[in-house]
RNA sequence: GCGCCCGUAGCUCAGAUGGAUAGAGCGGUGGCCUCCGAAGCCACAGGCCGCAGGUUCGAUUCCUGCCGGGCGCACCA
């Protein structure tokens, strides 16, 4: 709907310049049309007129007398089921009719799941990379919202138009690889009665003493310590976390990725060392203190960043540079990165490194996740991940289910603190914001049971559509033509959150109209008309669950 | 100290690119089931949008300064 009168207002606007309304015929940026808050600001609004005296004009026409050279334009163009008014400082506003309104439930209903199908990405290729946890323990919330926001991420870029590959970068490589090899090592010493070695570092848990004995009983020789042996041994533990938990938890969570790329395959594949040699030819570096350094200050990094250190080892920076690169090889038009908020340095060095690369880095997006904290009501659920003691995301799946967490931890935006409260995600009223969408969800499927009992077949037909003259069917009506507008939204701003927010108000509006009003009646036509109504409502919520993969059940 | 993010109702938070009288949920108070799912709904109360300036026809939104919080500032990953 919203589309349908942009491209009206821009005919219009060309129309009022070639017939010499309107002296110049530049449309100009920031127009907005858009629905106005107050009712009686009509269906839509724009400030066309406004910013077109004040930007093109240079006030030299009054925007509102721009607005009434518009207007006929319009009126001609849409019909006498459209009337502008000029309001304010020179807005147009548009009332449409009520029938205009009921064509739109038809054309849900049509559309079904395909509502909502954008074209604004063309094709285009996006990879969003996201979770790219260490294999080195079972994913907990942190994972679980960086997994939800960049799976909703993909699945409304995909909507939009967009080619989506989703991707996790394994991290197989180095010090924390050899950390865990350390700590197995270790419970493996314990297991044949040796006294494990004192570290300053190390995995606990429950799932390292498993893993260790695991491992133990399938290698035959014991692996005894060296550096590279150790770096093995973690290896061949983070090959099993990640067969083991991560994906299978993933999967569970209804998180697919498509790829997974490994860093040690950079290694192996020289793909470090080749970087690092493109950055010296680029002539951003130079040595210091036996060091290579990139002089990322070159791109508005506040510091330049070691390359190599001093002791031939290149940084996790270079592999990330490499990583990076190699991505950028692939042709993408865009890249996601989802990373907690501890990274927020890390944009600015990246990007450079890019640039000094000769590519294009604004292509590179980052979206960053804040910490979520888990609560039982009014108490704090204590967590270390050092101890190994904390709240898996499989144990938060077996407690609330899979709905509860991924609609909890896409309920604010990402780059804002949360806190999880369990009690509420396993509460059945309508405190429980789940609860309550999947509940409106359920209950226009039982209407629809109740009318077939009734012997109602629902057979929807546009005559039928006026006897929707309600104020609250029209405004329900309003909300669902918004959802198309809500999925751009996310494709622009890269905030899912905004859809959880989207259908709550939905339901709301829902709720709300079928408490006050009874859609099964002796009167037929009404009936057919409200049922439609509902089907398209179902339709909505429907399509909006399955962005944020939350399942909308039929009964409950 | 420098950089990034954030201060909106008692609480948890929405308010993309500046728009017309700032919203929702929870909590509080008071109401609604001979009727399609009351697992629901309605009404009322509650706000110097952290403070002070600036830009603008218009600022919760943009700019500057201050106050108050979070995070980052490794030859760690």
């Amino acid at each position: 709907m919203k589309d349908f009168l942009l491209k009206s207002l821009k005919e219009a606007f060309e129309e009022a310049c070639q017939q010499g309304d309107l002296p110049t015929p530049q449309w100009p940026s920031s127009v907005q049309l858009d629905s106005p808050k107050q009712r009686n600001h009509g269906d839509f609004a724009t400030n066309l007129a406004i910013v077109y005296a004040n930007q093109i004009t240079r006030g030299e026409l009054k925007s509102r007398s721009v607005a009434e050279k518009i207007i006929p334009h319009l009126s001609t163009l849409l019909g006498k089921e459209f009337r502008m008014e000029i309001a304010g400082a020179g807005f147009i506003n548009f009332f449409m009719d009520h029938s205009v309104w009921a064509k739109e439930v038809l054309q849900i209903c049509r559309e079904g799941k395909d509502y909502g199908l954008l074209d604004r990405g063309q094709g285009q290729k996006i990879q969003v990379e996201f979770v790219s946890a260490n294999p080195t323990g079972p994913l907990h919330v942190g994972h679980a919202r960086n997994a939800v926001v960049g799976d909703a991420l993909a699945r409304a870029l995909k909507k939009s138009g967009y080619q989506v590959t989703r991707t996790f970068y394994i991290n197989d490589v180095g010090v924390q690889m050899r950390a865990l090899g350390l700590s197995l090592f270790r419970e493996q010493q314990a297991l044949v009665g040796q006294v494990p070695s004192v570290v300053e570092w190390e995995y606990k848990g429950e799932y390292v003493k498993e893993l260790a004995k695991a491992l133990q009983e399938e290698t035959r020789n014991p692996i005894f310590g060296s550096a590279e042996e150790l770096e093995e041994l973690g290896r061949m533990g983070a090959e099993r976390i990640l067969k083991e938990s991560i994906q299978p938890d993933l999967e569970e969570f209804r998180v697919h990725f498509e790829e997974w790329h490994s860093e040690k395959r950079l290694y192996e594949e020289k793909k470090i060392q080749e970087a690092i040699d493109r950055l010296i030819q680029s002539g951003h570096t130079y040595t210091q203190e036996g060091a290579l350094w990139f002089r990322s200050t070159d791109f508005k990094d506040d510091k330049d960043r070691v390359l190599v250190r001093a002791n031939g080892v290149p940084t996790y920076f270079a592999s990330d540079v490499a990583y990076h690169l190699q991505k950028f090889e692939e042709g993408y038009d865009l890249y996601i990165n989802i990373w907690g908020a501890d990274h927020h340095g890390y944009p600015a060095r990246i990007r450079g490194a890019l640039q000094a690369l000769g590519q294009e880095a604004d292509r590179l997006k980052v979206v960053f996740i804040q910490l979520v904290r888990l609560v039982r009501g009014e108490q704090v659920v204590p967590m270390s991940k050092r101890q190994g003691d904390y709240v898996t995301l499989r144990d938060l799946i077996d407690e609330v289910g899979v709905d509860a967490v991924r609609f909890f931890l896409l309920l604010h935006h990402s780059d804002s603190a949360l806190d999880f409260d369990i009690e509420l995600a396993k509460k059945k009223t309508a405190d429980n914001p789940v609860f309550y969408v999947q509940y409106a969800h359920a209950r226009i499927c039982s209407v629809f049971r109740k009318a077939q009992e009734e012997g109602i077949v629902w057979n929807p037909q546009e005559a039928l559509m006026e006897r929707l003259s309600l104020e609250e069917e029209n405004q329900l009506v309003r909300k669902l033509a918004q959802f198309p507008e809500r999925i751009e939204l996310i494709a622009k701003t890269l905030e899912p959150h905004v859809l959880t927010y989207y259908l709550q108000e939905l339901a709301v509006a829902f709720h709300r109209y079928y408490t006050e009003h009874r859609i099964v009646t002796e009167d037929v036509t009404l009936s057919q008309a409200r049922l439609s109504l509902l089907r398209a409502i179902q339709v909505v919520l429907q399509n909006g669950l399955e962005v944020i993969g939350v399942v909308a059940p039929e009964r409950m």
